[in-house]
DNA sequence: CAATCATTGCAACATTGTTGCGTTTATTTA
DNA sequence: TAAATAAACGCAACAATGTTGCAATGATTG
């Protein structure tokens, strides 16, 4: 991966910034996410970090959660009950919309989906946020 | 529950128009998603069915799945990794919204959300459906 | 370099859902 | 109405994902 240097010193960069303690779990999580275009599962970060640092199951929870925490990522609801994570790009801090494939479970940011902010509720419920999933065939499924 | 009686008969009918066999089970479990206005989970639904009628956690999950291929409920996915059920009415057979409260995990349905049924995808991508779900505080919550 | 406290790893646990298989039972058929 | 049949059921065991408590490690600061 020839992008590696410059994402792992971004992710280094992005996580000092954050003000948590730099270590090398957390670079290399965000350097995976990073490099990623889809929202990828815990389990799919494992593999795809290096054989010399394999994390512990837990360890690997609790960093995502600072990393969402700190806002360098966010997490998404699938229908499979597993978490999936995505670094936040200036694009999509905001709320966007995700497409999941319903045949390999692929799933990617619909950056240009803007939603609408707020939704008619009824009477004295109030409006937080949105979550949005489209379902259907990717184009390698389709 | 005064309108229990009619709630039975009422499911009795639908799951023999359904063609299946007609259990004690299914027709409990189909009164007690008849007669709540949430979508509730597996153990919600368990602890609404009367003492005298305890299913098997696996035979509660198989009768769900029959109900929802027979189209008489749907389940809808949410962010605690947990299923959440609710019959279908005429009115929303189709695709609608949901509403989760943030604090009590009350689930509701927003009939009055019609989604559009199709959304701009990137070449090669198929549509199939949508899952929205608008989180917030529910009026007792707020 | 030592002190401090955030982070990590391990073990154990919790929740939700699934699979295989022998038994029961709703329905059909004689 | 009784026997035959296949669908449902219940039990036990398993699987996947995520969480908690606590002792050990290590990044940062002075």
């Amino acid at each position: 991966m020839f992008m590696f240097n410059k994402l792992h010193r971004t992710a280094e960069e992005l996580i000092r910034h954050s003000g948590g303690r730099v270590t090398v779990g957390r670079i290399r999580i965000l350097s995976v996410l990073l490099a990623e275009q889809q929202a990828i599962t815990h389990r799919e970060i494992e593999q795809r970090l290096p054989q010399t640092l394999q994390l512990d199951r837990v360890t690997l929870y609790r960093a995502l959660e600072w990393l969402a925490d700190k806002n360098l990522i966010h997490k998404v609801t699938s229908d499979d009950r597993a978490w999936r994570y995505h670094a936040n790009r200036e694009l999509h801090t905001h709320q966007h919309a995700h497409f999941k494939c319903t045949r390999c479970a692929q799933m990617i940011c619909l950056d240009d989906l803007p939603i609408e902010r707020s939704w008619p509720l009824p009477a004295g419920y109030r409006f937080q946020e949105i979550e949005l999933t489209v379902k259907g065939l990717c184009a390698d499924c389709s």
